[in-house]
DNA sequence: TATTTTCATTTGTCCGACATTTAATGTTTG
DNA sequence: CAAACATTAAATGTCGGACAAATGAAAATA
């Protein structure tokens, strides 16, 4: 870890990749402690400035956590799940919207990866599962609802979805998938009819989960996503025949 | 985002917060300039140092680059899918490892998530595809070849499955199941009878996506799930042997 | 013993200086 | 006039030192 090239790009960038590397390769393990600004400005044979920078880059992306103070300094941290579920899901929002993924393929991938949980989570959904997406189904059908709700319950519905089938790693890798759609999701104004529909078609999932009939869960999601496409196909024409 | 307030904890991490916010809900532009680290240093009210640890958080998340020079400056920069890809894997890899996620939920995950795309990619695949997925089943059939290698090209053959969906977005998410079992599949050693059967059932997975057949694809995928859990099992209980 | 004080260590912030890179501008020369 | 060259200005990159603030440990005190 301690090398480090005359290279001429960037020495704060090079410290960070060569601390990064140590931890990603396990040669640090978790709440093991760097060495301190000084030690590592002497170690690199730069300046403490140029070790913040590097520092900083590490702690944005969760890797280490600093503490003031006598026993303080850089920690390796643990990442958890939440954290990578929260970068996961601003990185797929990004994603999608600075590369203009067009509507359909976004909510093809998020129903791809939903159908492959259904059959986990028919076998495993807990009385707890459940009863967020019975609730969540009794908020959608509230008349007042405003969209952004709508679509708010909507994502924790599938959320749940998804966690019934208890599996973390599932669990968090759909989590881009599902919850970069909101914005996507949002430009479909969701009229009293197509509300209708969705909440009979995520009635149909609770019910088929319930009674842990993977087939009928999928069928129903599978509607549920020609439905969904429907949807945004009907929104995209609106808004070219408003254009012209 | 010039809000700024007197908050003593962590102004760089603040300060990143607010350009960060910025640039996330699309109030910044992807290539626009940002103002230069002197004029934000100003605007901040805090010093040119704490500006630029602020920056170096948002360039170690790709969110902005720096050009040096008289039209140099800080830039929006625009989230690729390869490095999104490269971040995605790195994260799933430490994640499996600080927390110790055990082989089976994480090979659960894997398969589910591919058998998700399985029938898009036996409507889609492309000779392009195929012929990646014959290349490596060819170099897995080499006998020399190591297991590191033998690793690698299983990796190489899922993702061609999965780029055969000629899904990006479903391609991005899966990036991070697939790629990031390699360490945990390099657990396991992959006897000469192993690798036979699974060269087998990748054959059979090309040819069912050659035929574009997706309930074989499927049947075919299923298998190895099932023969890869109890290639884990079978590990796990030698490591466990060898401890006692 | 229990409490308070002191102290050393470490990160957080600021400042000023210089190096380096880069493009635009000005200047010289063929 | 045009091309090559030199100058300059603006910006990031790096350095070194200084002080503030937090924090736990050790020392002093009641």
């Amino acid at each position: 870890m301690k090398i480090d090239p005359a290279n001429k790009a960037d020495l704060s960038a090079q410290i960070a990749k060569a601390i990064r590397d140590a931890i990603i390769s396990g040669e640090m393990n978790v709440d093991e402690r760097l060495p301190s600004e000084a030690e590592l400005a002497d170690q690199f044979n730069v300046s403490r400035s140029t070790v913040r920078e590097a520092l900083k880059r590490l702690a944005a992306q969760n890797l280490i956590r600093t503490r003031r103070g006598a026993t303080g300094g850089a920690f390796v941290r643990r990442l958890s799940y939440e954290e990578a579920y929260a970068n996961h899901v601003t990185t797929s929002t990004l994603l999608l919207s600075m590369n203009a993924v067009d509507f359909e393929t976004a909510c093809e991938a998020r129903f791809a990866l939903e159908r492959a949980c259904a059959p986990l989570s028919a076998a495993r959904r807990t009385p707890d599962h459940l009863a967020t997406m019975r609730a969540e189904i009794h908020r959608q059908s509230q008349p007042g609802l405003s969209d952004e709700s709508f679509c708010d319950s909507d994502v924790a519905f599938h959320r749940a979805l998804v966690d019934g089938a208890a599996n973390p790693v599932l669990s968090y890798q759909l989590a881009g998938a599902v919850e970069a759609m909101q914005p996507l999701m949002n430009m479909i104004t969701f009229t009293a009819r197509s509300r209708e529909k969705i909440v009979g078609l995520h009635t149909r999932i609770a019910d088929a989960l319930e009674a842990q009939d993977a087939a009928a869960a999928d069928a129903a999601l599978s509607e549920l996503t020609i439905y969904t496409l429907s949807l945004g196909e009907k929104a995209m024409a609106a808004r070219a025949a408003k254009k012209i």
